[in-house]
RNA sequence: GCACCCGUAGCUCAGUGGAUUAGAGCAUUUGUCUUCGGAACAAAGGGUCGUACGUUCGAAUCGUACCGGGUGUACCA
């Protein structure tokens, strides 16, 4: 369409324009264009009698049913039915169909516990990595996590604490206490860390021993604990739909090709100071911040370099994308610099996407004794809300009204959370539209007669049919921009008007059952398209 | 201090150069309906888009300054 107005245009007034088309209140059109006001200035000429000329030239075009001038002269276009349907059946492009991704889909520590945090980046990360597949890219699900250092220390102290030499009292834990137990390890050792000076120096020491063991109890502990952790993220992070990743990524991998790349590359991208090996980030947009620690040791940064080169050894990818909250935008600001001075010829395949963070709406909802919310607590909540409704609580279904919740907001803005509204289930929730799709499909469970394709568009139609026509334009949009809400936005619009389709238009047993129920099918359809987009499973019934 | 992000209705957020009434959801008030599953639909009230200058035919959207909030600022991850 953009083309076909830029050749009138071309035609009419022998100029080059970038047409842009935007999409204006129905009432006036189904799209509308600027482009006389862009032309007025080159032209001479009032916009309003370079409007009127255009458009007298655009209502040959047969796709357009009716062409009006408007205010300063805006161009509004109505479609008809033939044109309105075609747009149905327009795909996503497939912008990014040559390229391999590599994503980041969740990054919790072992030896914490998980927590909303966590599922926010979780469920970010998956989707994006959906967004990126819808585009066509080949996209790889990792995950990668940090298994050394001074929060294993904490843990540890704590760990050999409660154990007191002997082994089997932490095996004794059982399954179901186990989140909440290394939940509770991990912040006696920081509140030790921070209390004195001897335990500081006991964590120190024991957090050098995450790299190299010094008795056969810490292994034993260690190798436990972390295999519990591996077993309760891995679990979670599919109770909350993600796709499963291919491959777990450790710091431990990470660690020592990270060291060997800085120390490589002294001095020219990175310098000694004070001991320790630092990359002047400070020079690039970023801070100045340690490699490799004055004992030797590689430090986060360095691990994160030692990652890339284990992505590009399996993956080869034309991107990398790591997904984390934007206190960390700045420090891989300053990795990405470093390692596009370290392999030149890489420069601009690591992204790294901020998001905001959760934040709590009250302080009353903590769950018991922690600041934190667990995800188990959260299912629960949401499992309540769904039954007092009368449904049944399967995890795909409260999956799917946490996801939303989440996603709803542009990527990059912090969610406040409130329990209270996120289990809602009314509104513009996950909830409602899961619940609009089991509505649409019952529906057509009921219709007797042979369900039509969308052939023609009859009055009543039209606001449902345009709005089914907007879906690859705004998957398009979301997956350019790696924005998930607009997806988001426009299912529940879409509900919406499904919903007052619905309320006047009988279906079932009415003259036009056969065609109504082929729109009830196409928007049952496309709802259930773009739910999975979100990772929210669309139920049959509920 | 410096850098980055943010400030839109009582609350939570969309909208980021265009047009009469700046939009949703929640909350409040009212209505529809003996429901093709009401987790619905219709409607009302509620906003000097943080403030001030500026650019533009046109600014919530761009620029500058200020006010308010958040985050980061090397040997944690």
């Amino acid at each position: 369409m953009n083309e076909t107005i830029a050749e009138a245009v071309k035609k009419l007034f022998d100029q080059d324009v970038e047409v842009v088309m935007t999409r204006p209140d129905p009432q006036f059109g189904d799209w509308a264009t600027n482009v006389a006001l862009q032309l007025a200035k080159p032209l001479g000429r009032s916009p309003r009698e370079i409007a009127e000329e255009l458009a007298s030239e655009l209502r040959r075009i047969e796709d357009f049913a009716e062409v009006t001038v408007a205010g300063p002269g805006f161009i509004n276009i109505r479609l008809n039915g033939t044109a309105l349907l075609a747009a149905i059946r327009e795909e996503p492009m497939a912008t990014r169909k040559e390229q391999t991704i590599v994503i980041e889909t969740n990054n919790p520590n072992p030896f914490k516990a998980m927590h909303i945090g966590h599922a926010f980046n979780a469920i970010l990360g998956d989707t994006i990595a959906n967004l990126l597949a819808v585009s066509g890219a080949h996209v790889h699900r990792v995950s990668y996590h940090g298994d050394v250092g001074l929060h294993v220390g904490k843990s540890m102290y704590s760990l050999l604490r409660y154990a007191d030499g002997d082994f089997s009292r932490i095996e004794a834990i059982p399954e179901d206490e186990r989140n909440t137990f290394m939940s509770k390890m991990y912040a006696e050792g920081s509140r030790a860390y921070k209390g004195d000076e001897a335990a500081k120096a006991e964590i120190q020491d024991l957090a050098e021993q995450s790299f190299e063991p010094k008795s056969a109890l810490y292994i034993q502990i260690y190798d436990l604990c972390k295999a519990w952790s591996f077993e309760q993220i891995d679990r979670t992070v599919a109770r909350l739909g993600n796709v499963p990743t291919e491959r777990r990524f450790l710091e431990s991998d990470a660690d020592y090709r990270g060291v060997l790349t800085v120390q490589k590359h002294v001095p020219d991208v990175f310098q000694e100071s004070d001991g320790a090996l630092i990359f002047k980030g400070s020079e690039h947009g970023a801070f100045d911040n340690a490699f490799v620690s004055s004992n030797g040791r590689g430090l986060y940064a360095a691990r994160d370099l030692g990652l890339m080169q284990l992505k590009d050894e399996q993956y080869h990818p034309d991107h990398s994308y790591i997904v984390t909250a934007e206190e960390q935008r700045d420090y891989f600001k300053g990795v990405i610099a470093a390692a596009e001075l370290v392999w030149p010829d890489k420069k601009g395949v690591t992204v790294n996407i901020s998001t905001g963070t959760v934040k709590l709406s009250t302080g009353k909802m903590s769950s018991r004794d922690g600041d934190v919310i667990e995800i188990a607590w959260l299912f629960d909540q949401f499992g309540e809300a769904i039954v007092g409704r009368g449904g049944e609580p399967t995890d795909a279904i409260v999956a799917g009204a946490l996801r939303y919740q989440f996603l709803k907001v542009k990527i990059g803005s912090d969610v406040v959370f409130d329990i209270g509204e996120a289990v809602s289930l009314t509104g513009n929730t996950g909830s409602y539209l899961q619940y609009a799709h089991a509505r649409a499909r019952s529906i057509l469970d009921k219709v007797t007669a042979q369900v039509q394709p969308l052939t023609e568009v009859k009055g009543e139609d039209r606001t449902l049919v345009r709005k089914l026509g907007e879906y690859h334009e705004v998957v398009d949009q979301a997956s350019k921009l790696l924005e998930p809400h607009h997806i988001c936005n426009y299912l529940f619009e879409l509900a919406q008007e499904f919903n007052r389709y619905y309320e006047k238009n009988q279906v079932v047993g009415s003259d036009q059952e056969a065609h109504r129920a082929g729109l009830v099918m196409t928007y049952a359809d496309t709802l259930k398209a773009g739910l999975a987009i979100l990772g929210i499973h669309a139920p049959e019934r509920m």
